[in-house]
DNA sequence: CGAGTGCGGCGTAAGCCGCACTCGGTGCTTTACT
């Protein structure tokens, strides 16, 4: 370690101790830390209670200018400022639409004066116009982007302005990025890295295996079977835990269910008032007992160390968000269990929510907007022009710059003159049907942790492009001796080599087994290929 | 996409078949009303 670098940490483990009141900081901490002082664009994969937020908090007293925090729910952002306050640390503002323009106003002064380090908000915040500019009139060092899985997985379709963050960055002059979340696959790092414009990039990946987890998959014939084995696996298990389903109406019938035999147990989805939610939370939270049975929408932000389960009544719309789910379990290190339970039919609701369905009708409309304006024109102007939703405005344009149709400006949509309407109408519904190609392929891999035979926190890790060399001794094919030792295997395509298939174009391997191996194409996703006849027919090519 | 629901037809009594239709997850924001 050079001269530089130790000084640089010296002057972190000081901010540290003074100012937040820790005492020291983990090797991985301080590393990241080093990269962000130096200037470094950084994306941190770690798990959720490994100390991810003093990775900004501590570079940000040193570097000078503010730091603005994207974070994805208004209630993290409170939390965050709320932790901020209690450590004494430096003063913290949130921004967003619950509070009066008065009060929003003063904010962007107190980090303009300089008199506040950090501002929270939404990315939706950040697609206006004259928040942007009041940002870049506090001449931000950091940006900082949390949980930033999300503009992969929800920029995409449900919430758009996530896949814009990269232009609010070059506008804000490109302060230094930092992307966190716990966990991304190797194609939504890549996607982070793109989608937030970060430039030459530190991708730091930390902590990510969780060994105290026990791994287990019950492949189930039929729903009211399944129902009741899951019933009496969380009877069976120490609480407190989560049971995950796909639907509203299943973590009410499996709350029942539950309350029935005797358990401590909570429904939670996204359309419960926000004082119902809030009760779960804090049950949750507070007793020792509680089981809460919900959708995704439950656990952003939940930071529980003694999760003793967490349940799947059925698979998650890919390994993404399965794993990001199952880490909630055990978090203090102490033995936890994830049990999938599978019907291959439960597969359908994640298909059917894999985004790509795109309506043609409104890129063509957006298109002969943005074309016929002549100049540049304002997202906001096309969304009124054509009395449609920003969001659904913002879905059509991305899809059209993709389809390079389509220049954002600071001065608003340019349209690429040599592009014809129609022609930008079949390419973004192109992209978009590439797109849902992928996440099918995604939705594949789910099946495939679900149905191996080999390990599965090889398969796991091997998804997430950490390769674990040893059989992990605690996951259910490991118990039944089913899972082999691949070492010694050897297929001519070593795992994370980079290979080039004949129509697929290039791509990672990804798992190698006997007879197949798994690629991630760039184009087309995950494929699994049978190994003879890529050997017969030539088919790959290492490069 | 596909499982579940509800309805008409069938044909003389009650239930069953096939068809059309509906519904399924995440949160920001904004605006018009109590």
């Amino acid at each position: 370690m050079s001269q530089g670098m130790s000084e640089t940490l010296k002057r972190l483990s000081d901010v540290a101790r003074t100012t937040f009141g820790w005492e020291s900081l983990r090797p991985a901490q301080a590393e990241a830390m080093e990269h962000v002082v130096a200037g470094r664009d950084t994306l941190v994969v770690s798990p959720t209670g490994s100390g991810k937020s003093a990775i900004y908090q501590v570079p940000a007293v040193l570097v000078g200018g503010p730091t603005i925090v994207v974070s994805p729910l208004i209630a993290l952002q409170r939390d965050q400022v709320k932790g901020l306050l209690g450590r004494g640390g430096p003063e913290a503002h949130v921004v967003n639409s619950s509070r009066s323009d008065r009060a929003n106003d003063a904010s962007f002064e107190a980090i303009q004066t300089g008199s506040a380090e950090f501002l929270f908000l939404a990315p939706e915040q950040l697609a206006k116009e004259e928040v942007v500019a009041e940002l870049a009139e506090a001449k931000p060092s950091l940006f900082v982007v949390d949980e930033a899985h999300c503009v992969s997985s929800w920029g995409h379709d449900f919430r758009p302005d996530y896949l814009r963050l990269g232009e609010v960055v070059a506008r804000l002059g490109h302060p230094t990025v930092i992307a966190l979340t716990a966990t991304a696959s190797p194609p939504v790092r890549a996607d982070i890295l793109e989608r937030l414009a970060m430039r030459d990039a530190v991708e730091l990946v930390k902590g990510f295996d969780r060994p105290n987890i026990r791994l287990e998959v019950s492949r189930e014939v039929t729903e009211r079977e399944k129902r009741r084995e899951i019933v009496d696996r969380v009877v069976a298990l120490d609480p407190p835990g989560l049971l995950y389903v796909q639907t509203r109406g299943e973590t009410e019938e499996y709350a029942k269910a539950l309350r029935d035999a005797g358990e401590e147990a909570y429904a939670y989805h996204a359309g419960l008032s926000a004082a119902e939610r809030a009760e779960v939370h804090d049950a949750f939270l507070h007793s020792d007992r509680a089981i809460v049975v919900a959708t995704s929408a439950f656990g952003m932000g939940i930071d529980k160390p003694d999760v003793r389960f967490v349940l799947h009544a059925a698979p998650a719309e890919s390994l993404d968000s399965y794993y990001q789910q199952i880490g909630r379990a055990g978090r203090d290190g102490q033995a936890a269990t994830a049990v999938l339970y599978f019907r291959p039919e439960d597969l359908r609701l994640p298909r059917f929510f894999t985004s790509g369905k795109v309506d043609e009708e409104l890129l063509r409309q957006v298109s002969t907007t943005v074309k016929e304006a002549g100049g540049p024109i304002k997202l906001d102007d096309v969304a009124a022009k054509l009395d449609v939703s920003r969001a659904r405005v913002t879905r059509s344009v991305n899809l059209l710059q993709e389809a390079l149709a389509v220049l954002t400006t600071p001065d608003g949509l340019e349209w690429m003159d040599s592009v014809s309407v129609s022609d930008a109408v079949e390419a973004a519904a192109e992209e978009a049907e590439q797109m849902r190609t992928i996440e099918l392929t995604r939705v594949e891999m789910m099946r495939g942790y679900a149905e191996t035979e080999d390990c599965r926190r090889q398969f796991l890790l091997g998804y997430f492009g950490e390769e674990l060399d040893a059989l992990c001794d605690n996951c259910d094919t490991c118990a039944a001796g089913t899972a082999e030792d691949k070492a010694g295997l050897d297929t001519g395509f070593a795992v994370q080599s980079r290979v080039r298939h004949s129509e697929w174009g290039a791509g990672i391997v990804m798992r190698e087994e006997e007879d197949r191996i798994t690629v991630l194409f760039e184009s087309v996703g995950y494929r699994t290929l049978a190994l003879k006849a890529v050997k017969a027919r030539n088919l790959l090519v290492v490069e």
